[in-house]
DNA sequence: TTTTGAGTTGTTCGA
DNA sequence: GTCGAACAACTCAAA
């Protein structure tokens, strides 16, 4: 009997359940042979961020304890991958390569590239699907192309069946008897220093434990009230499973079952939920048709748009020191904790890119950096939605006024004064427009503006004009294009 | 084949 | 205070 090991080599689906590559490995009964390779270059333009790579480095060492825990040491190398994979058929004598697929423009060039050379060298290399409900391939609209609104694609989806969880094999847990070299993880460097993720370790557990935990709390709780709950940024009432799906210590396979398990499925509100999902696939869905985007707009209209790049702005708004709390509590919960609330996602990105005409990519660079479920696909949906310039049926004059919304959805002001606590004396009729609060107030409540809170970077009915000035420009400018053409 | 209606998350203005 | 209309242009699928 021969025994080549199976290598997995693990990437964004950082799980054991649901984890088709392994299992698929397990199952062959061979030795198998667990790998991380630590390869950011190749990724590129794309390495992954501050915040991600915090994550990273956690979700590896609970990886490799849960592995351990069954007997399977996990094996880190450094990349390129296509020299850690053909160093370690070597070292090993595996036959045989399993992973799970990724969809990012340059991975999936480089995956099958190295499908290819590892197949010229005689083995047997297997993907699977371990990170989407329906791979982008799979999915057209009537006439065979891809899908460029969501609604029509979600309706599409839903005709089709969703695949369940891959169970996890209680058998076949066997490593090679020879130990397999392993560089310590620490020479990935993914820790930051100097040490700034304080915020970040009090506020999340980037484990499978804290992801079973989050998925749990969010189904026993919040889906219940998560057609309202979800947009008011100072009650629990999203999910918070961005950044275990991004690491793919949770897969959406997973989320999906587990609300039809527990008889979520009619109800309005987890449908609610589970259309974000959808979402979720719609983005890939994007990126997968439409590999520019990351970089620039989906379709052309966009391409010469007249942004007025600032640096100075762009910090202002980075600093949360815009002077709108909202955006300011926003921005700030994000540097905090490597996260931020949906709805307050929103009225930043509005801002930043129709009040200060700044360019969505700068948004999105910030995003992928400082947040912990930064996710290619739905960072680059995310932001030209709020541009306008991506795959929306929204009207392209929506430009969210940052007092209305504050008021709106932060109108007792928890989650402003939790993060803009030097505004938290004023009451709360005024805490959305301190430049408007009677300097009486102000002073009782020890703000001098301009000094402990900043005046608004931008009037909001002018910075408003302003962006619907350069719209038309961008229209009118796009039509003598056409003309000359 | 052509037409028609609807499309995540909004704001302002005037009645 | 509340309410409806207006604010473009394009995609998609059903009729």
């Amino acid at each position: 009997m021969s025994s080549s090991p199976t290598l997995v080599w693990f990437r964004k689906d950082l799980r054991l359940n649901d984890n088709p590559a392994l299992t698929a490995a397990l199952e062959r009964g061979q030795p198998v042979v667990p790998v991380y390779i630590h390869a950011p270059d190749e990724a590129d333009p794309w390495a992954p961020g501050g915040a991600t790579r915090w994550w990273l480095h956690r979700a590896l060492q609970d990886l490799r304890a849960a592995l351990a825990e069954r007997g399977l040491p996990l094996v880190f190398r450094q990349g390129p991958s296509a020299k850690a994979l053909t160093d370690l058929v070597q070292e090993t004598g595996a036959d045989t390569v399993y992973w799970n697929r990724r969809c990012e423009p340059a991975l999936i060039k480089r995956d099958s590239q190295l499908k290819t050379s590892l197949s010229d060298q005689g083995l047997r290399v297997r993907s699977f699907n371990g990170s989407l409900l329906w791979e982008p391939h799979t999915v057209a609209n009537k006439q065979g192309l891809p899908f460029r609104v969501f609604t029509p694609f979600w309706r599409h989806l839903q005709s089709l069946p969703v695949a369940a969880p891959v169970q996890l094999p209680e058998t076949g847990w066997r490593a090679p008897e020879q130990r397999v070299a392993s560089d310590p993880l620490e020479t990935f460097e993914l820790q930051p220093r100097p040490r700034w993720d304080q915020g970040l370790e009090t506020r999340w557990d980037p484990s499978l434990s804290g992801a079973s935990a989050a998925l749990e709390a969010f189904l026993t709780g919040p889906v219940n009230r998560y057609g309202t709950d979800r947009d008011l940024p100072g009650k629990r009432g999203t999910s918070r499973l961005s950044p275990y799906l991004a690491s793919g210590q949770l897969s959406p396979r997973q989320v999906w079952a587990t609300a039809h398990a527990a008889g979520l499925a009619s109800s309005k509100d987890a449908f609610k939920f589970l259309s974000e999902i959808g979402w979720r696939e719609f983005a890939y869905h994007l990126l997968v048709h439409f590999p520019h985007t990351p970089e620039q707009s989906l379709g052309d209209a966009y391409r010469h748009f007249p942004w007025q790049e600032d640096p100075a702005l762009l910090r202002a708004w980075q600093r949360g020191e815009t002077g709108y709390p909202i955006v300011d509590a926003g921005m700030r919960e994000l540097w905090h904790t490597g996260w931020m609330h949906n709805r307050v996602r929103m009225i930043v990105g509005s801002l930043l890119v129709k009040h200060l005409l700044q360019p969505w990519q700068a948004g999105a660079r910030w995003f992928w950096d400082t947040l912990v479920d930064a996710d290619l696909a739905s960072n680059t949906m995310g932001w030209q939605w709020s541009a306008g310039c991506g795959a929306d049926a929204a009207p392209y004059f929506r430009i969210f006024n940052p007092t209305l919304q504050g008021q709106k959805f932060d109108a007792k002001g928890q989650y402003v004064r939790r993060w803009v606590p030097e505004l938290a004396g004023l009451p709360d009729k005024h805490l959305h427009t301190p430049w408007e609060t009677p300097p009486v107030l102000l002073q009782s409540a020890g703000i001098v503006l301009g000094k402990d809170y900043p005046k608004p970077v931008v009037d909001h009915k002018a910075g408003r004009q302003r962006a619907l000035d350069a719209l038309a420009l961008n229209k009118q400018r796009n039509a003598e294009r056409e003309r000359a053409l």
